[in-house]
DNA sequence: AACTGACGAGAACGTGCGTTCTCCAAGTAC
DNA sequence: GTACTTGGAGAACGCACGTTCTCGTCAGTT
């Protein structure tokens, strides 16, 4: 029974995306990929012909994923302050999701970043897109330009602290 | 000629810290650090009988130099809250050092917080720490407790923002 | 029925690495 | 000098993993 690619190529990143958060980029073997998705390893390669090509799928499509969905729950305020506010419900909310193991981009950058140019370029560029996206939410409201970096160094902070340290915190509101 | 065993220690740990820090904690490998060390193996495993435990005193001698570096520049200050913005001084100067690579724990847990225990226990404890820390510097001012998480949430960001952008900011200053 | 091509299952290959073992030189005690 | 210990250099072992290869099976075509 062949899959169609697209199928295959979807179930494959979302094993992908399941496992390498889950426990790491370099603790997932090949073979995991392959039992987690049902494919055989010789479709797996013909989709991506290196581990590192698949690594990068896994961080570009959560990527696009990721800041789709914080952008489409920001937009539910009207108010541009409010915008601002939701961002950090949101991460909030995400923040206590079960499995919630810190952000992958950070993780993966951790892991791989002084090894493999692709992931480091991977990494910076999500961190560059939602800096960027801050810093449109901070001017649409009319607030001085120089909040957007003080928001973005609190949401990261954020994130990774609640990664490690496993604590989900709101004081950030107190904040804006 | 042979070594007494707290210079050789010393040595392994410093070629350790070195190595794991810049490469990541799985690129190195047993021989990088006898080569880099000039121990030899069968030394590097009377000390450390197992990778692990090398990594667990690597991340753990550098904690106590970490604190104790922060602790000693912000005692320079004797205002309580220069005492706060010397902590964000030295953060300055800690990102903007040659080869900074993000904070060591951040990314020993990217990489291995999923997988040992003894990771994610060591970079837990340093963040722990470091909050205490603040929130000590918080109360010593006189300050409301609660500002105490948001400037950990600050510090923590500018590390990672710093980490893979490759960017030091000081915009934190404004909020103090 | 015979041929062909695609595809899955999984063996095989090569390499890297954590850990252990072997061998040997040098120092020390008698 | 000889027995004994210590420690260094590096080979060896076992395993895990990324990647490739082999083989068998089944669909479609004539």
């Amino acid at each position: 029974m062949p899959l169609d690619a697209d199928t295959a190529r979807t179930r494959l990143l979302d094993t992908a995306e399941d496992l390498f958060y889950s426990r790491g980029i370099q603790a997932v073997g090949m073979d995991d990929l392959r039992g987690g998705s049902g494919l055989s390893l010789k479709r797996l390669y013909a989709l991506y012909p290196a581990k590192e090509q698949l690594v990068e799928a896994y961080l570009r499509r959560r990527d696009v994923r990721w800041r789709g969905s914080l952008a489409a729950f920001v937009e539910q305020a009207d108010d541009p302050r409010d915008r601002i506010l939701a961002v950090y419900d949101w991460l909030g909310e995400w923040l206590r999701e079960p499995g919630f193991r810190g952000c992958a981009w950070v993780n993966g950058y951790g892991e791989l970043g002084a090894t493999s140019e692709v992931v480091a370029r991977a990494a910076r560029e999500h961190k560059q897109a939602f800096a960027d996206y801050l810093a449109g939410l901070v001017t649409a409201a009319g607030l001085p330009e120089a909040l957007a970096p003080q928001l973005f160094l609190l949401a990261e902070g954020a994130m990774v602290g609640a990664g490690v340290l496993g604590e989900p915190r709101l004081a950030e509101h107190a904040r804006a």
